[in-house]
DNA sequence: ACACGATCACACATTACTTCA
DNA sequence: TTTGAAGTAATGTGTGATCGT
């Protein structure tokens, strides 16, 4: 008997909770699982996580079986509960905002649901100068200081290297920013991808070749509401999903997929030291546990040796049932001319088997 | 059917920047 | 005003899946 501690990637093959697992919805989602069990079923586990890692933080240790669940810190608002019926598929489940898909319309103000107001990115250009297009930014009526990074300063991004006084914006990036949904639609899911590495508004090729460093764009609380909410009903996104998100929120579809990335990052640490605080705590009740008996073996064999007749009082073992892996308390009486071995309902239920 | 390259999406580690005490 | 820590946007890399040839 052994005791396996899985943190983070989940044991799958838990043969006790198996019977539930599969009315349960696949979540997506981080578990902690804590199991007794034999050391074979283990290295399955073990092996399970190795080869299919794709879906090991899609599933959970499922324990309806067991008396005590698994610690599971639910950081993501969208996981289920256990007797939900799982969610439909994303085809049917469209995000909150997918009805409130908004084409920006240049030169006017665009409102959002969630009472978020995006202004469309314009592009200052003063044709009597000649001047290059300083900034894209939105409407001059807005003063509003909290959507100040909403005014993404693209000069440095598309200043033209030659100096033009023509629009130097690319006409994918320009039709990026203005959202022009017709097009990004039109974009195949390989092109947009492209693009979107290509033409990250930071770190691009054109910044590097101009020596400019990476700026770092802070999201407003408004942009991060969104994406928190978003993030809620999936905290994956498709390229559509991640299109319409950043459509809707003048964001690159980049910046989008990098949040998203970061926020999957952020739940995963976080319900790693949940898990971590939570194996300590096992570990220090098993230590006391530990301790404990191994003091009280010592007092039994103290016994032992001060009583010759010890053999007479029932022996009490510990021993596990096959069915539920459970440590089952067994009393044997022992006489002279024969062994009876009987299985004492249990006593305490933590350390019985109750349906067996 | 199979191999191969291109592309994509993701996890993960890390860097760079911002904010705040 | 300076500074260090914390938070986070962004980058780089590796991997597995998918698709077209």
């Amino acid at each position: 008997m052994e005791l396996a501690l899985s943190l983070g990637d989940t044991p799958k093959t838990i043969s006790f909770a198996d019977q539930s697992r599969s009315q349960q919805p696949k979540m997506k989602e981080l578990g902690f699982c804590m199991n007794v069990g034999s050391s074979s079923k283990i290295q399955d586990h073990q092996h399970k996580n190795f080869s299919d890692k794709k879906d090991d933080d899609k599933t959970n240790c499922s324990s309806s079986s067991s008396d005590q669940p698994p610690l599971q810190l639910d950081l993501l608002p969208f996981s289920p509960a256990l007797n939900q019926a799982p969610p439909p598929p994303p085809s049917d489940r469209p995000f909150p905002w997918l009805s409130q898909i908004v084409i920006a319309d240049p030169g006017s103000q665009t409102k959002l649901g969630k009472g978020l107001d995006v202004k469309p990115l314009t592009a200052v250009y003063d044709p009597n100068n000649g001047e290059e297009p300083a900034t894209l930014q939105s409407s001059p009526t807005d003063s509003n200081s909290d959507t100040s990074s909403f005014q993404m300063d693209f000069s440095s991004i598309f200043r033209s290297s030659t100096g033009s006084s023509r629009l130097p914006l690319r006409n994918r990036d320009m039709e990026l920013v203005t959202g022009n949904m017709d097009y990004l639609a039109g974009l195949s899911e390989r092109e947009q991808r492209v693009s979107s590495r290509r033409g990250g508004y930071v770190g691009t090729s054109d910044e590097d070749e101009n020596g400019l460093g990476r700026k770092k764009l802070r999201l407003t609380k408004e942009q991060s509401a969104f994406l928190e909410e978003s993030f809620k009903e999936h905290n994956t996104l498709n390229p559509k999903q991640k299109l319409v998100l950043a459509n809707q929120l003048n964001l690159r579809p980049r910046q989008v997929e990098v949040w998203f990335q970061n926020r999957r990052a952020r739940t995963k640490l976080k319900q790693t030291e949940v898990d971590c605080e939570y194996l300590k705590t096992c570990c220090e009740t098993l230590t006391e546990e530990n301790r404990r008996l191994q003091k009280e073996l010592q007092e039994l064999r103290a016994l032992k040796t001060s009583q010759p007749f010890y053999m007479q009082l029932p022996a009490t073992t510990l021993t596990m049932c096959p069915s539920c892996e459970r440590v089952v308390t067994t009393t044997s009486t022992t006489t002279p001319a024969s062994t009876t071995t009987t299985t004492s309902v249990p006593q305490q239920p933590t350390n019985g088997c109750p349906s067996h």
